[in-house]
DNA sequence: ACCTGAACACCGTTCAAGT
DNA sequence: ACCTGAACACCGTTCAAGT
């Protein structure tokens, strides 16, 4: 039996992890400290630190389950056929970074496993997305998977910096016109 | 007579913000703590907070004579009526983001009046380029300065990120085909 | 007029001591 | 097996004391 997890230490977990999202929430990623996170929980820092071995694991633990949403969402766009799959896609994302100050450069800097995986993870169904959108003309033929989630993430970072959700639409809508294949002009 | 600043404090001045020039480039923006800087001018903390009211006016001291070349440049390349002056003026302005690391987001995060006001300025003479590009038909006609200000500052930030200046090239040419006029299509 | 450096509250992070 | 909270080195920032 390896079941040997304690009650308490589920709690804690779970405390630690609803603390954060809410402090997150509030005041932004950044300006949430580790040892603001484990007071709000209740718990002393060495507490916060056992469960997470570091700041980026406990934000992939916050925002992980919209990025793999975000995945299945590439998935759903392309088995669809939907012919703006590429462009709802980057909305949610945007929407999704949007969701708490911070979380751009945090995703744009991921250095630990943790994060970085699922961040991954989700970058390979936007690949797969975007390689099905250069065939149906949504995309031009040498846009890659990379190119557009840098590039909204780019948007979303400028857009929480100045502007707000406004300016992020309105940086979407000029970024993705590049991507866009051109109007074809019948000779 | 008002010249009653002194010799020491003009040397300290000029020491400090030589430090901060060196261990910005060395470690970044970020990564350079203020005692960091005090320290390698060979000063203590208390001088540096009294020659700068905080971080943001030091950044503003070491980049802003780059900032102010980047106005003059913006206003020579209209003058001189170049095809591609925006064009040119934004692979500038990612030349100066990229000398040091975080400058993308010191920029779009300046609240001080010392650092703000510098990029006010040159954001007024990119302005003043880009209508005189929508004229030309280097640009889109509903295309503005704090687009192009705003997207050239997120691809600069995005670059850091990954990727490098290969990939900063490589986004500014995609974000750029977006805010070109579309190839008109003679009917 | 300017510099010094100790001081304060804080942060990230660790770890001995407990249960 | 897990929690606690003191502890360390650091940071931003201030300020009394000096010259």
């Amino acid at each position: 039996m390896e079941q040997a997890v304690r009650a308490d230490a589920r709690r804690n977990r779970a405390r630690l992890v609803e603390a954060a999202r809410r402090l997150f929430a509030e005041v932004g990623i950044e300006a949430a400290s580790m040892n603001d996170v484990a007071r709000r929980a209740g718990v002393g820092p060495g507490t916060l630190w056992r469960h997470f071995p570091n700041k980026e694991a406990l934000i992939a633990e916050v925002v992980g389950e919209s990025l793999d949403e975000l995945a299945e969402l590439a998935d759903e766009l392309r088995a669809a056929g939907a012919p703006d799959g590429v462009r709802r896609w980057t909305s949610a994302l945007l929407q999704h970074i949007a969701s708490y100050r911070g979380l751009a450069a945090s995703l744009a800097h991921a250095s630990d496993d943790l994060l970085a995986g699922r961040c991954v993870a989700s970058e390979q169904a936007l690949a797969r997305l975007v390689e099905h959108a250069r065939g149906t003309g949504e995309l031009r033929a040498d846009v890659t998977g990379p190119d557009v989630s840098r590039l909204t993430t780019a948007v979303a970072w400028a857009a929480e910096a100045a502007g707000g959700p406004q300016a992020a639409k309105r940086l979407l809508d000029l970024v993705f016109s590049g991507l866009t294949d051109r109007a074809e002009c019948p000779p």
